[in-house]
DNA sequence: TGTACATCAGTGAACGCGCGTTCACTGATGTAC
DNA sequence: TGTACATCAGTGAACGCGCGTTCACTGATGTAC
């Protein structure tokens, strides 16, 4: 079957697209390329057609994700300012929301994986580490000017960890109650942060 | 080979003890039994005279390692009260470390495993819901005594997500210098946090 | 005190299964004539 | 315009392997006599 110009790279993303679903649904070591495939509409045999190894494919599929996420968020930020609002804010209601909470499979990477990615070997975890420089840079970039870049940078690092964490912990109690004041206290904890900056030298 | 009292207790903990350390190393879904047995100077057949599952085995090494966080945090913060410091701040600092980041096997359950908690079954869940209870308990009891207890347990929960968050990013990083700052811009958010407390009604 | 027996923690082979990867093959389509 | 051929994305069987779990067995020790 030789196919038209361009489908081969349409299929591709349509199995990164599969992948990075399952690999944030259900983990990346607990996903098999057999399902990822058939997602794809495929069957498993085709991988290698692809993708040189399974490795390859999370680093594809953790790249697509992640920059999806950075969009995203830069997105509603901007959104939110030409709405006379404040980006910050609009970030973290966006990310520490329901929404993102219930569907792992569609949210952020580092939320979904973070601790599996910090097992990968080194070219995944620069994968994931540009990634987040990336989405840090969307987060500083709706701090207060008056602090300086490096200020800004690791408020920003700071910000984007209380959200990561804040949303894992959400993910992982039953109680729907419970699971509703963690969001709001981290949401509070990041405009908290982003409102004070960060003391220096402190600890 | 029957043996003298105790030792099935004796040899159940050296299991859990094993098993908790692999999971928190190289995740749960990636632990075989075999290699959890082997470390604990057994073969693999004699596992299910301990636990009826693999599940079974997941609870009680999650319970016994996030008991462990628990106790360890609690004696970090006594110490330092007792020579006059500041409890949060040793709590902070002894999960926001060197330390703490380059031995995941040996740290908090909840660093190294809370998205794939967050895939397990309800049990498992609950299980670790209970103990983030019970951290977070730890944690609150270290805020000034002005605010309710709702505000401080809710600070408290914020604060532990920046601990969470924090780690796992500092894990994914190759860094050593980037590794450093992400540390230390946790350790100044959280205390940044205790120190403003929440705002109330903002998102 | 000495012997026979029951117990049961631990052994190691075996099970069915899904994994990542390989490979001989298929057949729809672009290209050459 | 019509035919023959080369290409190569995708198929599906097969590979060796490790998984969780089961089970018949072993043998050191506590207990009964």
């Amino acid at each position: 079957m030789r196919y038209a110009k361009g489908r081969k790279e349409e299929t591709r993303r349509r199995v990164i697209a599969a992948a990075s679903r399952r690999f944030r649904r259900d983990g990346i070591d607990a996903t098999g390329l057999a399902g990822v495939m058939a997602d794809a509409g495929l069957t498993h045999g085709g991988f290698y057609a692809h993708f040189a190894s399974k490795d390859e494919l999370v680093r594809a599929a953790l790249a697509a994700s992640l920059a999806a996420t950075r969009d995203r968020l830069a997105a509603e930020a901007k959104r939110a300012r030409e709405e006379g609002a404040d980006g910050l804010e609009a970030i973290v209601r966006t990310y520490l929301g329901a929404a993102h909470r219930d569907r792992p499979e569609a949210g952020c990477a580092m939320a979904a994986l973070a601790a599996e990615i910090a097992r990968q070997d080194a070219p995944t975890r620069d994968v994931a580490a540009d990634a987040i420089w990336q989405i840090v840079s969307i987060i500083a970039a709706e701090l207060p000017a008056d602090a300086s870049d490096q200020t800004s940078r690791q408020t920003a690092y700071a910000i984007f960890s209380v959200m990561v964490g804040t949303l894992q912990l959400a993910r992982v109690t039953g109680d729907p109650a419970l699971s509703e004041v963690l969001l709001r206290s981290g949401r509070e904890a990041a405009l908290t942060i982003a409102g004070r900056g960060l003391r220096a030298g402190r600890t």
